[in-house]
DNA sequence: TTCCGATATGTTTTT
DNA sequence: CATATCGGAA
């Protein structure tokens, strides 16, 4: 095992405590009083409780700054977790921001997950692994349990295996091992939940492989039973920051709770009314009993809000009021008044959208509120994604720039997830789960029974599945065609395996080794990573294989994997690329441009516009039924924090909406304005509704009812309905078409024309059916699309 | 074994 | 409505 000396070399420190000591602190002078507090008491348990635009990033990274200066620590023992990986990748910018140079030298600051991974991997032989484990997706996770649900012989209908990896993972949040699990959760999966949970684990054992909840869990394992591990990072890290600590679930607080279990020099910061992760396991008790976990804890609040107006946050203020269960907070601000909190129905969610689109170009125009609003600077926050759709169908029609932020995952993707497996396979030939993930794609003529067969062989010979295959095929059990394709697969991954190294060398034992993997016997591999992975999809077939596919998707895909083999610049090998992949999801292109946000209210926490769009205040929607029948008062709760989190992100114009119709699978469906409407102050909250039709102020109660009515049968929405009957697919000469094209500038289209759709591209009109036009696509293929998208080729909105 | 069409099924929120 | 899965035919 290792010793600490080993460990400063592992992690390297480039920033020289001593160096620092003498720097002056010019971070404490933008602080106020509180957040000073919170910063300059280093020692002993400290509790911040920040409200929603208080300015606790900025009292974190000064916090970090200050250790640093006064030589409390060096950057590699400040241990600094955060739940997301943006909020990391904040925090070390403006560290460095702050100190004037490259935080580079803080390897602790980072999520739960990627600093247990790193952990994880030192001392993986604690738990039965080895250092090179893999990371599981949902998607390996969800094949596994399968497997195991069918040979426990349970109906997967009745019990899906979705179902297994929620309760599963229910119990790695709360640290519960199988052995763990308590009586009262043993009818869990129709009684077989601990059972299959137990072998779960020990099929991940044998497959060197971990699930994310695994990464938490097993460093609380190993730190619970090994405790000269634990002391040695109870020793090492000097000092810990936690940020959104009402986020965090049982196991993250055991493991924050035993890392600084003695010298207790941890500071959490963290906002009750912004616990939104309940349904994640999320435990909020946790920051409402820190003191009794560290008494003696100072507490300190921060309540002044540099972000919203008084209007935005009184409404906010307000609806969170409706919470029984929280600590108290007042937030307060010294900003100017501004514009109410802006209230308004609508007959549906299309005509939400239109209104919203409208409010937008309005805004940017500057014909509304007291300054032009770029687009980057107004959000469109929603419960449920699949609300997004709406707003995304309304402003490609109206040429509107946006983006969705967390949308559908690029390395969510099929055709990405197909070559990770490859470049799994091929760094790691044990990983069967990527060998059943493409064995047969591209179709090589391995169905069922070739794949039982190699099963069986790899079984019998306890055996990874690439040497079953290539067992047997050897001994001729796999015949013809799938035969031969499986013996040039498996000839192929030897030969991309043994390109990942160059020549084998003669190895100094004084080499530090910095990965944990094997020590280096080899050189410098001859050809990269990159032109490797290129010639893995191109020899393997699976690059021909969606060239050959005619589905009008196959381009994108094909454009997909060439945006893989370019991200694989940023590493410096196969192995570093994956590990990366597994634990930040997300792809954090889509920041060029100018362009309006959509995105759910979960992924905008953190962030803030001067204009927000909170639209789907229904209830039902919001707040979601779902979390109501779950969890009852504790879901409604949630949502109201929800509710919290959504108005406080706005800065400047905060406009609330909610529609009577909403077309839910297809079926149209009419809802109640949500119960938050009704908490809205009413002295905050300007109602934008035809005047003629609302008469003056009314009591709050009455608002929403009324402005719903008001709406339905003059809104423009309702008028464009019915001006729309029929319209569609008439042939009107060319000159007369519209450049942007709206409900009411209806568009036409002749057969072999050229055409543009913002999803699709280029193509040309090949048929004509009322008001769908079928386009053959350059790119995506024949499709048949609805008139309103299309736009003729040279003239392109935006 | 693969491919096609029919049918059933689902929609919170994510590291 | 859109996708995912399943069963039957080539």
């Amino acid at each position: 095992m290792s010793s600490f000396d080993e460990m400063d070399a592992f992690e390297g420190a480039s920033l020289s405590a001593r160096a620092m000591a003498a720097r002056p602190m010019p971070y404490l002078d933008e602080l106020n009083p509180a957040q000073r507090e919170a910063v300059e008491r280093l020692d002993g348990p400290v509790l911040m409780l920040a409200g929603a635009g208080t300015g606790k990033t900025k009292a974190l990274t000064a916090r970090i700054a200050h250790l640093l200066t006064t030589a409390r620590a060096r950057p590699n023992e400040i241990l600094s977790v955060t739940f997301t990986n943006k909020a990391a990748r904040e925090m070390k910018t403006r560290v460095g921001r702050l100190l004037g140079q490259p935080a580079e030298g803080m390897p602790w600051l980072g999520t739960f997950h990627s600093i247990c991974v790193k952990l994880l991997r030192r001392h993986a032989e604690l738990v039965d692994l080895k250092s090179n484990f893999t990371i599981l997706d949902t998607d390996d996770q969800l094949r596994l349990l399968k497997q195991l649900i069918q040979a426990a012989n349970i109906d997967d209908k009745r019990w899906p295996a979705r179902m297994l990896a929620g309760i599963i993972d229910d119990w790695k949040n709360r640290a519960l091992t199988p052995a763990k699990v308590p009586a009262a959760d043993a009818g869990a999966y129709n009684h077989k939940g601990i059972e299959l949970y137990a072998q779960y684990q020990t099929r991940l054992r044998e497959l060197n492989a971990v699930d994310f909840g695994d990464l938490l869990l097993h460093m609380v394992t190993i730190f619970q039973i090994h405790t000269d591990v634990l002391e040695q990072y109870q020793r090492w890290f000097r000092y810990i920051l936690v940020d959104e600590y009402q986020d965090t679930n049982v196991a993250q607080y055991l493991w924050l709770r035993l890392l600084a279990g003695v010298h207790k020099n941890i500071c959490c910061v963290g906002d009750d009314d912004q616990s939104i992760y309940g349904w994640r396991g999320a435990e909020v008790g946790n920051i409402l009993r820190f003191e009794k976990d560290f008494p003696g804890a100072f507490v300190v609040r921060l309540e002044q809000n540099y972000r919203s107006t008084p209007h935005i946050l009184a409404a906010a203020s307000n609806v969170i009021r409706g919470n029984e269960s929280r600590l108290g907070k007042e937030l307060w601000t010294a900003a100017e008044d501004g514009e109410k909190v802006r209230l308004i129905g609508h007959w549906d969610g299309e005509e939400e959208a239109r209104w919203i689109g409208e409010e937008i170009d309005a805004m940017q125009g500057g014909t509304r509120g007291v300054r032009p609003i770029g687009l980057d600077e107004i959000a469109i926050l929603v419960r449920a994604s699949h609300q997004m759709r709406a707003f995304e169908d309304r402003f490609l029609t109206i040429g509107l720039p946006y983006k969705v932020i967390g949308g559908p995952r690029f390395y969510e993707r099929m055709e990405i997830r197909d070559a990770m497996a490859y470049f799994r396979l091929v760094v790691s030939p044990g990983d069967d789960l990527a060998f059943e993930r493409i064995v047969n794609t591209p179709k090589r003529g391995l169905g069922d029974k070739a794949q039982q067969t190699i099963q069986m062989t790899a079984r019998e010979n306890g055996v990874s599945l690439v040497d079953g295959a290539q067992i047997a095929v050897d001994n001729g059990l796999i015949k013809g065609k799938g035969g031969k394709a499986l013996r040039e697969l498996i000839d192929g991954l030897a030969r991309w395996n043994a390109m990942t190294r160059g020549p084998r060398i003669e190895v100094d034992d004084d080499v530090v080794i910095d990965d944990g993997a094997a020590p280096m016997r080899f050189g410098a591999p001859e050809i990269s990573h990159i032109e490797l992975a290129q010639i893995i999809l191109d020899e393997s077939g699976y690059t021909t294989h969606w060239q050959n596919e005619k589905t009008p998707e196959a381009p994108g895909r094909l454009e997909n994997l060439k945006e893989l083999v370019n991200q694989l610049d940023n590493f410096e090998n196969l192995q570093g690329f994956l590990e990366h992949v597994s634990l930040v999801m997300d792809n954090e292109k889509e920041g060029d441009g100018v362009k309006v946000s959509i995105m759910t209210l979960h992924a905008a926490k953190g962030l803030e516009f001067p204009a927000v769009f909170l639209p789907g205040w229904e209830d039902g929607l919001f707040p979601s039924q779902r979390s109501m029948d779950e969890s009852g008062l504790k879901g409604l709760e949630e949502e109201r924090r929800l509710a919290y989190v959504g108005i406080t992100r706005a800065e400047e114009v905060c406009t609330i909406s909610f529609a009577a119709n909403r077309r839910v699978f297809g079926q149209w469906q009419n809802s109640m304005p949500s119960r938050f409407i009704d908490e809205l102050p009413e002295d905050h909250v300007e109602v934008l509704t035809p005047p003629g039709l609302y008469g003056g102020s009314q009591p709050a109660a009455g608002i929403e009812t009324r402005a719903a009515e008001a709406n339905v049968y003059n809104s423009p929405g309702w008028k464009r309905m019915q001006a729309r009957q029929g319209q569609y697919g008439m042939a009107q000469p060319k000159e007369s078409r519209n450049t942007v094209i709206d409900a009411t500038a209806v568009a036409s289209f002749t057969l072999g024309e050229r055409v543009f759709h913002q999803k699709f591209g280029y193509g040309a009109v090949t048929g004509i059916e009322g008001d769908k036009v079928e386009v053959d696509f350059d790119k995506a293929g024949t499709k048949k699309v609805v008139a309103q998208y299309l736009s003729a080729k040279d003239d392109i909105p935006f």
